[in-house]
DNA sequence: TAATTTTTCAGGGTTTACCCGAGTTTTTGT
DNA sequence: ACAAAAACTCGGGTAAACCCTGAAAAATTA
């Protein structure tokens, strides 16, 4: 008997799921022994289950995979973490690799390279896939000039932010915002002033176009 | 012999190709005869190939699923085309049916749904995910419901007026409106107060959504 | 051709959005 | 635990958006 890799999927879309086992059965030395659509209860089979490695979705509803992440590596050491993502963003990258992950791979990487990930994780070490090799490197050059236009990098929004936000693109009026969120008309002046800051945007019609491309308010 | 249904997937996430191929190899009358990462490539494998149906990600770089489809629709009208999309947003899923697709699918949908999808739709009938059933309701009672009650359906938009419009969702003051069409301030002004009037919008933000929700700029 | 819509523009006024600054509290990183 | 960063909270002043009224060419439609 070799020693088996016991995997668990955590990825809310089934159909990647289906695909990622029906792919991973296919290896002698994988075992997949459980899927997880969110992340609660990812942590839930954890606490019931050997696991060696997650396949970990980045953007996971409710509890995203960076939360999920940090709880995992700081409550099962133990288990290996491989973050999967669509995209390639450093915010990403960077900032799960800080909390545990011990690889990040896109989803459009190929099968072989999927499986190598997984095994190279699996025995301890860590991997990246080329293109998020560059993304790190990149970001450890650029390390705080993120304002830069390329790519549009889109900063975490506080949830005084998002809440303006909301209101903005339902065509409230600053004062009808303060009284919603009872806060003075100038605390959301202010609100919105980072708003435009963040999101690089000249004003309230720019903040809603980015809101909607970007499905800012989709919680 | 069955009559097999010759598939092509395209999307631009190899992992998911994999595993969907993965999923599909595993059923005999399906055979999965080519794949594509982008859109012009579909066309460029349906000159060469005798492909049945194509499993098309709306969300496509370059040439997005929206034009594929119509493309393929209309050059290959035997073709069946079934989408696949991450979002369930009702402007994709109306827009997409409206350009030849057969069938809606989400990412998150279950092997045992996607099987039965891709069976339908080879069949020659529709198919559509209760999720995405649900939205094309809600889509049709809202229309229903703001036509019928105050009347505040979607006037026609003049050609000045979606000028304007369209620089304003790109963050344009009414100024530089003005100085890019060669009109005055006051003209501009007024082809706005004309849009707020028509789209039943308080201010520019309203108009920028309304014009995203409804693509009113998408030409 | 007549009727309608579109495009163009103005004066004058009210309201709102946006900019600069700044203090307190909360969160984060080491 | 401490320093740094971010978030939340406001005020004053200026530029821009928005409202109302009115109106004359120009283009489109019936």
């Amino acid at each position: 008997m070799t020693t088996e890799i016991n995997i668990l999927i955590a990825d809310d879309h089934t159909m990647f799921v289906d695909g990622m086992d029906s792919i991973l059965s296919g290896e002698a030395d994988f075992v997949v022994v459980g899927r997880s659509y969110d992340g609660p209860s990812v942590l839930d089979f954890l606490r019931n289950h050997k696991v060696d490695l997650v396949l970990l979705d980045v953007n996971l509803p409710g509890m995203n995979g960076i939360e999920v992440c940090k709880e995992i590596t700081s409550q099962y050491p133990d288990v290996k973490v491989l973050a999967i993502s669509m995209f390639n963003e450093e915010s990403f990258v960077s900032e799960i690799l800080n909390n545990g992950a011990k690889g990040y791979i896109l989803k459009n990487t190929g099968r072989e390279e999927l499986l190598k990930a997984i095994r190279t994780v699996a025995g301890g070490n860590s991997y990246f896939s080329d293109e998020v090799t560059e993304i790190i490197m990149k970001g450890l050059m650029n390390k705080r000039k993120s304002s830069a236009r390329t790519g549009s990098f889109i900063p975490r929004l506080s949830r005084r932010e998002k809440e303006v936000l909301k209101l903005i693109t339902r065509e409230f009026t600053t004062q009808e915002i303060a009284d919603n969120l009872f806060i003075s008309l100038k605390t959301v002046e202010s609100h919105r002033a980072s708003l435009l800051s963040k999101l690089n945007a000249r004003n309230s019609a720019g903040l809603v176009r980015i809101a909607m491309e970007n499905h800012l308010l989709d919680d």
